[in-house]
DNA sequence: GGGAATATTCCC
DNA sequence: GGGAATATTCCC
């Protein structure tokens, strides 16, 4: 796996040469305590680390995840899920932890990607919209023509009508004339009516070339 | 207005003490020569800065907008807009320099808040297209019911017309048979002819109920 | 205890 | 020369 930082492996190896009583480990070995806070300072510190300050390790070690537990007489105790006596092989596993700055940034990197995916949702949801659009556009391309040919039919009626009306009105007056001759007829059996007819056919009349055909109301 | 750094400070400091030969100002005081690095490094560094490195001071000299430039035997001459001999007032202006990725992920946020503001706008817009879309669709499934109405009401026109054509066939039949009628009267002049069917009409004829009225083709 | 600025180191 | 990881300091 990966190399544990030379912070953490410093530190195991002062704690483990114990040639320093200013630092040891707890009896389980699963935490170590700084005895002595200025005598580490003074004697440990500028050979190990870069800084004079225990504070600055005090630091690090909060950065590295280290719990730390104030003692009497200033001392502290500081324990790792992965910093145990003997446990070499999960020294790599106590890695600095990412602040929570940085943890927002993270966050903010994961909103995009969820803007990224709303985004493809939109676009989808706009075109779907644009093909809704589209279909219509030809549904009503396709009213206007219905449209176009039910006013073409009404006209067509409306001018079938308007004749009609008129030749009726003139077999109106037709109709007329006849139901009063019809009247004339009532009673006579059809072969008698038929007769007379055909009796006045024969008889003919005077011939006025001038003023024939005989003028009916309805011509 | 603002306090100059502690690095600014201290290298200004030990500038104008000329306590040192390893660091000097060029003659115009607009930039600084260190003389001598190891020397520097050996006596300057462990007092003034935190590191003992002096390619660390490089690096800050750099963080900072020094413009560095290597001279003969390893000398290293540094200039800053900001640093320049006898202009205290100026030395607070020498800040750190924000790295080209941190510039970066400055711009990825403001882009990620326009893209939110867009994102916002872009969901709105695509509100109202598909409500308006929606009442689009109600208005021609209105005009399309409107539609049938008028294309039933239609045909039922037609239908009565269809209706009224074959009643015109058989007036029709009916013109025909008077039209031979007429035939017979022709010649007559308007007076005559009328006196003939008055006469026929006062002359009546044989009543017989159970097969009155006479029946003619079109009754 | 931990955020944030600054410094240092490492590395390309 | 400068990006990035790590360390240190400062400060609340």
């Amino acid at each position: 796996m990966g190399k544990p930082k030379i912070l953490i492996k410093n530190l195991y190896e002062i704690l483990q040469s114990e040639k320093f009583d200013c630092i040891r480990w707890t009896d389980n070995g699963r935490a170590f305590i700084i005895v002595d806070p200025e005598e580490f300072q003074k004697s440990i510190m500028p050979e190990y680390f870069y800084s004079t300050q225990i504070k600055s390790l005090y630091r690090q070690l909060n950065s590295y995840g280290f719990k730390m537990r104030s003692l009497k007489n200033n001392q502290k105790m500081f324990s790792h899920k992965w910093f145990i006596q003997g446990n070499i092989s999960s020294l790599y596993k106590v890695e600095r932890q990412r602040t929570r700055s940085i943890a927002h940034l993270d966050k903010e990197k994961d909103s995009i990607v969820i803007m990224r995916e709303e985004m493809k949702q939109l676009k989808e949801e706009l075109e779907t919209l644009q093909s809704q659009q589209n279909s219509i556009l030809k549904q009503i391309r396709i009213h206007s023509i219905i449209q176009t040919y039910i006013c073409k039919n009404i006209k067509k009626i409306c001018d079938e009508q308007k004749k009609i009306n008129m030749e009726r009105e003139q077999e109106t007056k037709l109709v007329v004339y006849f139901t009063s001759m019809f009247e004339i007829f009532k009673g006579f059996q059809f072969e008698i009516a038929s007769n007379i007819i055909l009796q006045l056919k024969d008889i003919g009349g005077p011939q006025t070339p001038s003023f024939s055909p005989m003028i009916f109301p309805y011509m």
